[in-house]
DNA sequence: ACAAAAGTGTTTTTACTACACCCATGT
DNA sequence: ACATGGGTGTAGTAAAAACACTTTTGT
């Protein structure tokens, strides 16, 4: 058999002040010694793909149950300057209101959040992974209800704007975002307010799966 | 390093009496010894994943350049009775003039192409990474250009029109289709035209992907 | 009272759907 | 002459985009 390494990296998008950031750790070994990569791991034997990627998930911020998806592989020659290593690329949407303790874990030194805007060299081919991972979040955003799971369970539809804003890089019209929102027919109103602004107090949302479930029933996939 | 092997296999769509194909291999050992599978094979260690694709391609059909997409990669335990197995799972669109000549490589005894539609029972996973790449192909027909890369070089718009159909499975009116090709405007009529039926002539177009690369300067990405 | 964000409708434009007949050729 | 698939236009409907003011709270 061919001396192939398996490794998995993720991309972990989360919301930081109404804006979009990615989970980065900083290498503590070569190749690429204190270089910011994304957060990853070897496969082992007797794990499934997806099962190693909770496990790394979960050795580095110490969360579980978030939404993970695989994106894709990345299998060219020369990606790792040691090895033959090809690396199967996740993302992951980590709601806001997870706080994640970032764990200095085996081989990584130091971990933080960096703005999807404002991002450090990457190591290996990683910039290209972040880059397909913001493409792919995009298009899901678009067609899936992939925005709430950056959310917390509850919040407010300018919130759930910022995060199509943040994701789209544009500015969306207020009234329409809205009235999409409203004919998506999705979101349970509660008698609860978000009072942190000094402002007018914004009414408070949850998503619900339930009416979610009936759309798809209806045959209205991904009305979004 | 855990001894995982890496595999990729191949979804080549083809277009065949105006109906959607795919090509098996029968396997001639065990495991799923007679089964009928997806062409494919292990990755070598110098080999990019792409290269294997295109070897494998080579070798199963004698085909070379044909149009290839990564589609997911197949990780869970339990795939291969004997190993642990990963496989890159690929698609490609074989242009109905190319004459693949299907060769009994390796570890296929036999090759032919199968409806979509009416499919023996696979071995592996690979009913799942069949499904998929129908499911691929069908969002890329409609915001990409995918479909003319099923089609000869020159072919009339009903042939196009059958890709559509035949990919997505329902029939389509025939002045909307038209309509919606016109406007996309990148064919090039041709001074000719397709006198093998015995009714009036078709005439003939051209891809032309100058016109296509316009669109996308005018932001138009993929009105399709 | 004022600053700051929440909330709310209408019009215009554009894309999608449904639908039926004549045309050019081979046999 | 006839059978066969090629080719063409219009009207109705639904979704998308553009756009400005009033309301409610905290300070």
């Amino acid at each position: 058999m061919p001396a192939i390494h398996l490794t998995v990296d993720i991309v972990v998008f989360h919301m930081l002040e109404d804006e979009l950031h990615v989970l980065l750790v900083k290498r503590g070994y070569d190749p690429f010694k204190n270089c910011w990569a994304l957060p990853g791991g070897f496969v082992e034997e007797n794990e499934a793909l997806d099962d190693a990627v909770i496990r790394e998930l979960k050795e580095e911020t110490s969360v579980t149950d978030v939404y993970c998806e695989q994106l894709y592989t990345f299998g060219g020659l020369g990606r790792d300057p040691r090895h033959r290593t090809v690396t199967v690329a996740y993302m992951a949407l980590m709601p806001s209101d997870k706080q994640p303790q970032l764990e200095a874990g085996t081989d990584a030194a130091d971990a933080s959040w960096f703005k999807v805007k404002k991002l450090p060299k990457l190591a290996f081919d990683h910039a290209d992974i972040v880059a397909y991972g913001m493409e792919r979040l995009q298009n899901k955003l678009e067609w899936t209800t992939a925005g709430f799971k950056l959310l917390p369970k509850r919040f407010t539809l300018t919130q759930l704007q910022r995060v199509y804003e943040s994701v789209l890089g544009r500015e969306l019209d207020k009234r329409n975002f809205r009235r999409k929102v409203e004919l998506l027919d999705v979101l349970d109103p509660l008698e609860k307010f978000d009072r942190s602004g000094s402002s007018r107090p914004a009414r408070l949302y949850e998503f619900s799966e339930k009416r979610f479930e009936k759309l798809k029933d209806k045959g209205i996939l991904f009305p979004f």
